[in-house]
DNA sequence: CGTGGCTATCTTGCATACAAGACAGAAAAG
DNA sequence: CTTTTCTGTCTTGTATGCAAGATAGCCACG
């Protein structure tokens, strides 16, 4: 899982391991991804690292600037926003409609918060984020719908970029209380009192977020021109007059 | 937005064109996409069709069998399942999440649903099942979470997929009142009510699938062999004995 | 000192060429 | 007549080549 110099014989591994690069924030919001490098240090063409880049790109996870390269997103704040309510709504709607908890799911969630209590202790901040990350995908795992997994997955990688970009300090001792109150519900069988706590634990870290500051230095004065927020579209933007 | 003979400046046409092909229900599952064919039709080279394949691969829509060509996907049982699973986890959350109805999205789901009930007059079945699902990416609409939209649009693809091999019957009178109930508790501002609807609704139009027939025809005699349902994932698979 | 333009180089976009597997149909063997 | 094998054809898999845009650095010019 781990590949650090990859072998020849790579499929979809390049994928991966770029997911996995971002999941446990070894690899930053707008870290340029060249395809000639990815394919030497693949030992693959350039395009099976083209296919890879497609496909992350689908996911949310990449954007092309044409003629110039491939990219890391570094998402907006309204981008941010969006996540954060996407994982609402899918997290709560997941929890609310979970009827039991079974002995492994059980064990894996407390298994789970122990080693979240462990790189606690230990300080690793790069493991903290990871398994801060992976908690909600291990709930998802619950439900036993790869559908829902594979979402929140892509979510939670999205999530951790905004965290590089926005976050100014990591609470995580806060979050790991969350999931432990989380895991409490979900043990007491209140799954609608889990789904709460769930919305609550994702407004609390997106509120410690500060979205005004980071990306895109030259909002205000974008602001200050009255210009659109970002180029999200290319084609149809309205004329729009230089010198009003 | 139906460019049949598209034109040579094409660029994501080509998967816009299959996606929408889908929710109109003109392309069935299991259709063989060329990459010659659709190459010299789009009036590229193979190389973008690929592309456009590997995103369709990467949203559940296409998959690949190796030298063998691509498939519009061919759900199983599980798959639609896990689909509807999924389905109603998402749009019951969001429902939950929202707080009021705009002017404008009232005006929008009044139009569409009047619009549902003009196809439903004329018996325009193509644009009758395309309605069906808008329905429900129009509420995702309403949310002004593009991320959530998508998701719903790829889930609603396939569940048209799914409702063309396992339906046996299109009840569209019925889900137009469904979708009809759901307005109404909208416009009352009881959201909760909305969600519970919408997870009946859901509930009704899966029950009214025959999700023992259709495909892989070898199911029986898997069964009968205790064999796994179906190839997912070709590696790590246990060594399996071919005669006992 | 500042500014505009030119070029060298690096990037992706896209098409094409070739390799290799899968399949169908004919031909041969039983 | 049935079965098997072989071969031609069609499919995707992958690499490579070339074109065109973007960028940075330099140089000339004001």
């Amino acid at each position: 899982m781990q590949d650090s110099h990859a072998s020849a014989t790579t499929q979809k591994t390049i994928e991966e391991t770029i997911v996995s690069g971002i999941l446990s924030a070894r690899i930053r919001p707008g870290t340029r991804l060249s395809e000639n490098q990815l394919a030497t240090l693949f030992g693959v063409s350039r395009t099976r690292v083209r296919e890879a880049m497609m496909r992350l790109e689908t996911r949310g996870i990449v954007h092309v600037s044409p003629r110039r390269g491939w990219f890391v997103v570094e998402p907006s704040a309204e981008d941010a926003i969006a996540v954060y309510e996407a994982r609402r709504v899918i997290e709560a709607g997941l929890l609310r409609s979970m009827r039991s908890l079974t002995d492994a799911g059980h064990e894996a969630l407390a298994a789970h918060l122990n080693e979240e209590k462990g790189a606690l202790a230990s300080g690793d901040r790069q493991r903290l984020t990871y398994l801060m990350g992976d908690f909600h995908i291990r709930i998802a795992e619950l439900s036993g719908n790869g559908i829902l997994v594979d979402i929140l997955r892509d979510l939670t990688a999205r999530t951790i970029l905004i965290s590089m970009l926005y976050q100014s300090e990591f609470h995580a001792a806060q979050s790991h209380d969350g999931h432990c109150r989380i895991f409490e519900a979900m043990q007491a069988g209140d799954f609608v009192r889990a789904a709460e706590l769930s919305v609550e634990h994702l407004d609390e870290v997106e509120m410690g977020l500060d979205l005004t500051s980071r990306p895109d230095p030259l909002s205000e004065l974008r602001n200050s021109l009255s210009l659109p927020p970002r180029a999200v579209s290319p084609v149809s933007q309205p004329f729009r007059p230089k010198k009003p």
